[in-house]
DNA sequence: ATAAACTGCGGGGTACACCACACAGTCAAT
DNA sequence: ATTGACTGTGTGGTGTACCCCGCAGTTTAT
């Protein structure tokens, strides 16, 4: 069992974003001292924590997370990641418009001089 | 001189886009009426929204629109385009990895079965 | 003249994912 | 026992770029 502070250097998730997933029903301690209220998070918080940390570095919004921890059994989790793939590969490409766009620009002012 | 509405349609500016900007010192109507305060914008501003449309979806944000306003020659113009697409760029790369570590994510998973 | 359409303005609200802060109680170390 | 470190809670704030609403005055069309 593991205190907020200590769980928080563990994991990489500050303690106010522990706070809020908790909040939010995304991450909840696993036990919660009745006397003072402190909450401990154990190793399985450990192994969701880290999975919350790889989803958040992929761009998942906190409701996509939330339906990737509502199915305990991760049975999902393998589509809504390629999904999210698919979703970022359009984002990149998005992007990549953009740039021939404004590069498009860049030399459209350079041929008016 | 155009009417508000009647520049909107012609920029793609929404009426509150115009509003808006005009708050901020980023594009301002090149009248006012005094008598009913109608707002009224000329060529030089259709211009210049033009160019702001195109900085929009460049992904410039107001702070940086209103750097390159603020230099009326548009001396940096084209620096701050160059600037522009570097960032989008590393953005665009940033993207990438993160699609590479996706990626390895779902390999990762599909071993374990 | 009357109604419909348009205009500016002020103010509030939105999404997102937290961060910051102050307060009071609590724990750990000496 | 005392001091310092830690903890939870509540509340407010952050940034971005607008959007939306309703009011009151104005213009336009008939």
């Amino acid at each position: 069992m593991y205190k907020t502070s200590e769980f928080s250097s563990m994991t990489g998730l500050s303690k106010d974003t522990l706070r809020y997933y908790a909040e939010v029903g995304l991450l909840e301690p696993a036990f919660i001292h009745l006397d003072n209220k402190y909450r401990y998070y154990d190793d399985g918080s450990y192994f969701l924590a880290l999975l919350l940390g790889k989803l958040r570095r992929f761009g998942f919004s906190i409701k996509e997370m939330k339906t990737v921890m509502n199915d305990e059994s991760f049975a999902n989790l393998e589509k809504l990641l390629l999904e999210k793939k698919t979703s970022m590969e359009k984002e990149a490409e998005d992007i990549e418009e953009r740039i021939q766009e404004l590069d498009e620009f860049i030399q459209s002012g350079k041929e008016e001089k």
